[in-house]
DNA sequence: TATGAATGAGAATTCATTCAT
DNA sequence: GATGAATGAATTCTCATTCAT
């Protein structure tokens, strides 16, 4: 008998891949129980139902994607490399992960974790709203609407994260996508 | 319009209504006879099957949104106005239609028309591709990698109509988004 | 193809059988389709849930029984015979409807259709009070506290309709039993 | 006590609670597991299985209600006294176990122990009866045929009981209940 | 055309019981 | 003796689809 720890990774990976594959509706227990292979009443032991598996996936996801962002812009000082390095792991995050889309609560008829999910892009909206903020503050931006600008950066990634998890080709590098955002801001003293 | 064109209509507004409510898997036949008022048997005569209907609807979706286009376009001569006409048609059939998430292929697990929708995808990627181009050659737009600005765009444009669909407060005006876009394109002969 | 009112009859025959066989908890909606010799899903057409079909079942077996006491005490006038035909009807239902314990409310942990039992045996303990006052009115039986006799003959009879249902012998004859309440409150002139 | 004893005791009242609130079908081993406090599978050691419990706990009752009828009465002489006494302990332990109704075998569906109850109320109407009948013998009571008065006042008692558990409200008190049934009983010297 | 009863497969979930630790 | 993870069958219920009328 494995320990429980193992295997409730392995139904969340099993879930993962399910999940990310089919969206939730089309998602059965007794496939993601196949897929860990384990048996049907052996999901009901660690979780309590697909709303609760769901719902730790959708946190895992929301807590590692947190934690990265964190991590990478603890390393960097410049206004403009943390822009760059949150649209990065953004992008990356949302190329490893297909089921982004499910925070995105972009499936009709699914309303689990609605709080969850709001509180989350409101933090990341806050997030890259501080980002823009310090980089006009130091100089490195032009002044700007902060809401009006964090708005328009915000769904413009969401923009290319959905390009990206949708589309089947790879239409533009995360370095194109942050050249392409960071223009706009970046003082123009070349002209 | 003869009975069976009025059946087909009454069960086609049904569909719009239950699909764009409960998305393609939680839509259930039943429900759609029952909006439409007719029996379940008699949407299976005219209609296949549930993936007949939903393609169908995708279709009518997708003539809509091209002919209102195209008829808009045919009015205006100005390149930033057709792109502005672009954009603010876009947003206000995202804003009508809370379905075009379906179009978008965000319904994991749905894989109904893909051929449909990318098909669809490019044809307005190049429709824009050509306004910015026609824009650029009358000088009215900076000089650009026409490809590159455009993806931008297209992606900008489907987050804010994501946006518009998802996120319960209304973040930004047609207008606001239109200005922020064209910002970057326009020459800036102010500077 | 049946017709919908055959098939309800069908299934309600076929809930009865189960039910009373295996009371609520028991009874699967599987056996009873079985039983009624129609598909699962047919069940849940006719019938909105296995609740639903316990409580169409319990409101026609208190129907049954309301409708034949009336019947039965039309026919009467004495009173000593009412109660004996009140006696009579309720220990012949009980005789043919194993079920009539479910009405009681026994089985442990089901609670359905409380409301609904509690009216049926307030009714007819409200009958059985008016029997027995227009009894002693006409003089047919001693003067006593209306209330208190109500509830012992009341009980007593429960009693035996339990005794009836669940002991293996037949302990006694409606006849018997009739006898034995009625000596109480008859009038002893040969005393 | 040894350790085993204990845990076998806490189990029976685990289950004693679980069985008597939710009857032998919705009581679920689980849960008998969790209110006692222990594994579920330490319920296997100590029980066999799911119906080795109930039929435990179905004997204790029996014993605990054997125990406490012989008892009483070992302090009473006479009859009439003896019969209210067994009136009183019936009632009484109605009044603390809700489970009765499960020595009833009113639980359809559950035929564990058939022969253990039958047995059982043999018993105790064969205790009533030797009641009356030294009542009858002493001349307490007026001379009757014994079997007929006997089933009369099981019954009657048995409906009592089942009120006790059943109905919402407390319709009466033991001392009514002797009352009645033993008004019956008596010589009546005073007419 | 139209109806709606019927089907059968599959969904989520529960549970008595077993067994490796 | 004790644990609790694991099983597999059974449960209620849903749904796309068919077909007799």
């Amino acid at each position: 008998m494995r320990s429980a720890e193992i295997t409730k990774n392995r139904i969340v990976d099993a879930a993962r891949q399910v999940f990310s594959q089919n969206g939730y509706g089309d998602a059965s227990m007794r496939l993601i129980a196949q897929v860990a292979d384990i048996s049907v009443g052996c999901l009901y032991i660690h979780f309590k139902n697909k709303e609760d598996l769901y719902l730790t996936l959708m946190r895992q996801w929301m807590d590692d994607l947190d934690a990265q962002t964190q991590e990478v812009l603890a390393r960097v000082d410049d206004p403009a490399d943390s822009i760059r390095e949150y649209i990065n792991i953004t992008l990356q995050f949302a190329q490893g992960h297909r089921e982004v889309i499910m925070l995105q609560g972009c499936e009709l008829g699914v309303a689990l974790g609605l709080e969850l999910k709001r509180a989350f892009f409101c933090r990341r909206r806050l997030l890259l709203r501080a980002l823009i903020e310090s980089g006009v503050r130091s100089g490195a931006f032009s002044p700007c609407d902060l809401d009006e600008v964090t708005k328009v950066l915000f769904n413009t990634l969401r923009g290319f994260v959905f390009s990206l998890v949708v589309d089947d080709e790879a239409l533009f590098s995360a370095e194109a996508c942050s050249n392409v955002i960071l223009n706009g801001l970046l003082r123009r003293n070349d002209l």
